[in-house]
DNA sequence: ATCCTGTTGG
DNA sequence: CCAACAGGAT
């Protein structure tokens, strides 16, 4: 009689091998080279504009927050400058944006971070976590985008492309879901944090421009021959 | 695990 | 008008 198996409570445990997951990233990359889209919060590595471009991307599409970005930076250039200012100043900056609990944690954080912090915003996820309105994603996107560190992230969008391309029975919004979805992003990092920069970029953007909610285009997608999901659409 | 918040799609 | 969304908070 077979050996019955543990009681387990793990999460289901998705395993790449590495050849899948050197194609996946090999195609991935070529893809995001051609067809990124150049957006502002891509061409800066610093933190202050990383995470205000985090911030409001949680909550708006690309295209409005284009417009509140620009004009945030320009009344607050800095954290120290944000720190400053009066809560009602800051408020009249996001006024638009909604979700105001969110400006609130923001202003908050400068004033933290400035005064207990030296004005730096932490480099690993597990400090970045700690503040005021930065969980588990944003941790991940500010180490990873600001200070190029070898952090994985997983938000909707890669939520969606992972679940499609390695895991399509999972529930990706379950608890085990997401902690499988954590571990697969995991075993996907490239090798060195700059590369990790572009492969989290691209990530989000396949899910984005490609691997869509609603309307996926599989047959432009770069990473169909290694998709469990394709042609099921 | 469930709730919270404004926006978006059916 | 209701349901789903999307991250964070509790």
């Amino acid at each position: 009689m077979p050996p019955l198996s543990p009681p387990t409570r793990a999460a289901p445990r998705v395993t790449i091998t590495a050849h899948t997951a050197s194609t996946f990233r090999r195609k991935l990359h070529a893809w995001y080279r051609i067809h990124s889209r150049d957006l502002p919060w891509r061409t800066t590595r610093d933190p202050y504009r990383i995470l205000i471009s985090e911030l409001m991307l949680q909550q708006t599409q690309v295209s409005r927050v284009l417009e509140y970005y620009a004009r945030f930076l320009d009344r607050f250039p800095t954290l120290d400058a944000l720190a400053d200012a009066r809560p009602k100043r800051v408020m009249e900056a996001w006024e638009g944006l909604g979700y105001y609990a969110r400006a609130r944690n923001l202003h908050k954080l400068a004033r933290h971070v400035t005064t207990e912090r030296d004005g730096v915003i932490p480099h690993e996820p597990v400090a970045l976590r700690e503040l005021p309105g930065i969980g588990a994603y944003t941790a991940g996107a500010v180490a990873s985008f600001a200070y190029e560190k070898r952090a994985a992230l997983v938000d909707t969008n890669v939520a969606r492309v992972l679940t499609r391309v390695f895991a399509p029975k999972l529930k990706p919004k379950s608890s085990a879901g997401s902690k499988a979805l954590w571990a697969i992003a995991e075993q996907l990092l490239p090798r060195t944090g700059k590369l990790t920069w572009t492969h989290n970029q691209a990530l989000m953007e396949l899910g984005a421009l490609v691997c869509a909610a609603r309307a996926p285009k599989c047959p432009v997608c770069p990473v169909r021959s290694v998709c469990k999901s394709v042609d099921t659409f």
